[in-house]
DNA sequence: CATGAATGAGCCTTCATTCAT
DNA sequence: CATGAATGAAGGCTCATTCAT
């Protein structure tokens, strides 16, 4: 018997699944960052173990399998993920002042956890691979559509522009552009993350100032 | 010394490397099938062989190891995948006709060579980690880019409207919203591909319509 | 020290040491459900935990280790077996009815049981290579014996004719038929039963009717 | 992909499957000692390398898995012990004699090969567990009892008295005493050959001589 | 040129056992 | 008394790679 599968009898007193939950998160935090360095198919439990203060029996103690682990370790990157530009919103007043706050906060982003993001681009990759994984990722994809989704409202909030496009292109433009640079930028190419910017901030001006000029290019 | 280091050297006599790239070509090809179903990191060395007329020392004998293998396919991904929409550019007269020759193809992509388009989504994101990868990987995405800016150049030419956004980006979106799709696709949601060409149409309309009335939804 | 020692120091008061043996039975007797569904190998402490209402830590608190535990089950199952034809003797009155009774009750027990003797011909298995098994396994083959020969005797008592073979080979005979048996029900032969009464018959009128006519046949 | 498949492809040139399957029965070899000493759930692949001069990768290489070796090893034992007595069935020419032999021969291997019995009667009892052992164990199972039986044709031909019961009760009777016999002998009960010895007498008399005055007595 | 036998590091997982609470 | 968290040895198995032929 695994003790991972426990939690869910329901007859465990809540005070133990608590605390089984906990020591789960503490440790899928401590698997982050083996599983970002290395990626999905080259990160071992032995490693992951060996990177931290666990032993790796206690990994198998806390989770059924390898999937499970890394869908938890998936989970946490959700909510470490899914609220990063609700502050700026909240903040920003003007379309130039969301418009900078955004971008900014895209290129910060990229610049400070593209191990996390190479993690997550890895991981729904996987997705199309693993059965398993993929209800898991298509949540997570949901949820970064719906926080891009807050980020547009709140442009449309500030300009009187309804967002012309629905969320799930948004989403696919945001995360491609996102996506694009992030390959760039690995490796090596210091002005991917300017060109990044300025394709995203072309977007933003389609859709909420209707400009359109542009001169071909990448 | 590996005889796989012998086509580099220049001195070999122009024939034999031709036989051995030949040779190379055909073994690739033989493990694209393997790679395509099983993705990178399920796929073994072995694997290839057993799946196909070769021995598992050829393969040794030919490759220097599992990245050189892998690359070569991907080359031949290149190759396979570059040229697919340039005959509709041709044929097309029309923005309806141009418009509907590519979304068509778009989604008839989607539906018969799903497998082929995981394994490079999976590859690419093997790139984020495997620099070795990272060269070939790009050049390809260069291509890719490309190629969708012919279509688009040929959008404008129809329409004699100037495509309003780099190529860049138009790339990112048209990506962004296959990748989206395929792996909805492959989770079984019947009405992906439905949404892709609907987000591609709009897209497409955006650019050369300047239409933009559109509710929101995904 | 190990609270599994207690009981056998002798200084223990005599409640305690009762509750101690009940507890031992009561884990015990939850044990065999495991046990006998998967054998003596394939058998874990953990497992055992998980399908009964002990936890897996309670386990180890009675019993010194996996061997003792498996013991106490053995000797639960001498107790439950060796009985098992004592009422048929007590009631049958004639070579026949015995006979019936007798044969009724081994095919029986065979469509019945089979788990239960499955395990036990594994734990006779395993005492060839334990020594710890040794002792409590030879135990119950002497009762299983006795428990033959209180048949054979009664067999002796109603027909008049003194059991001519000694009592370790009329053992040795219907054990090994039985043996026999299990492993091709299991295998799903059907006919296995039918077969195995059909020569315990034959070996119960060469002994009591000294008929010997058969043709060869399995 | 395991060699071990290849055999059974039907492609490979003769001489290899030849060499293949030598190479087999070469590890199973030093894989019986092993078995032998610890029995089959006690037994790693691990360990069976480290008694022999092979790696525990070679033993892999060959084998499909654990089973595959086992069955293996068991069908070496099938063909070992299937032929012991034949010499002795076509020297003997007279009742005594073939008796004398026949029984001398079962002591002896009770006393020589007493691991390599114990060992099928634990394979014998995983069979019941594994129906993956099950096949190969009864296909054995039969070959001793034609084996027995074929003992038992010969005392029929010398005595001129048609063998009175059915070749699997025959074989029952006897495996039910050597197996009897094993464990009490393992247990160091210094008579328990002899007593075997006594009961397969008596039974071959009960048989072939119409003798059936006995003492009770085990 | 090509083969496939052999290697051994490494992977995921299971498990009996220990021990602090 | 009883719990269950934690350990780490061991097991079956995979695989890229080496190398003699």
């Amino acid at each position: 018997m695994a003790v991972a599968e426990v939690h869910s009898l329901g007859r465990i007193p809540r005070k133990r699944v608590d605390k089984f939950a906990e020591r789960r998160t503490e440790l899928a935090e401590a698997a982050f960052v083996t599983l970002a360095e290395l990626g999905y198919a080259r990160t071992s439990l032995r490693e992951i173990a060996q990177n931290s203060a666990f032993t790796h029996g206690v990994l198998h103690y806390y989770f059924t399998d390898k999937v499970d682990l890394i869908i938890c370790c998936v989970r946490l990157y959700k909510a470490r993920c899914v609220t990063r530009y609700d502050r700026i919103i909240a903040e920003a007043g003007s379309y130039d002042s969301l418009c900078d706050g955004f971008l900014d906060a895209l290129a910060a982003t990229m610049r400070d956890e593209a191990q996390l993001h190479r993690l997550w681009y890895d991981l729904r990759a996987q997705a199309l691979y693993e059965p398993g994984l993929r209800v898991d990722i298509l949540d997570i994809d949901h949820s970064l559509e719906a926080m891009i989704w807050r980020v547009l409202d709140r442009f449309a909030e500030v300009t009187g522009v309804a967002t012309p496009i629905p969320s799930a292109l948004a989403y696919a433009t945001f995360d491609g552009l996102f996506q694009q640079c992030l390959l760039q930028y690995l490796a090596g190419d210091d002005w991917a993350v300017t060109r990044m910017v300025a394709n995203a901030r072309l977007t933003l001006e389609a859709l909420y100032r209707g400009e359109t000029e542009t001169r071909r290019g990448s």
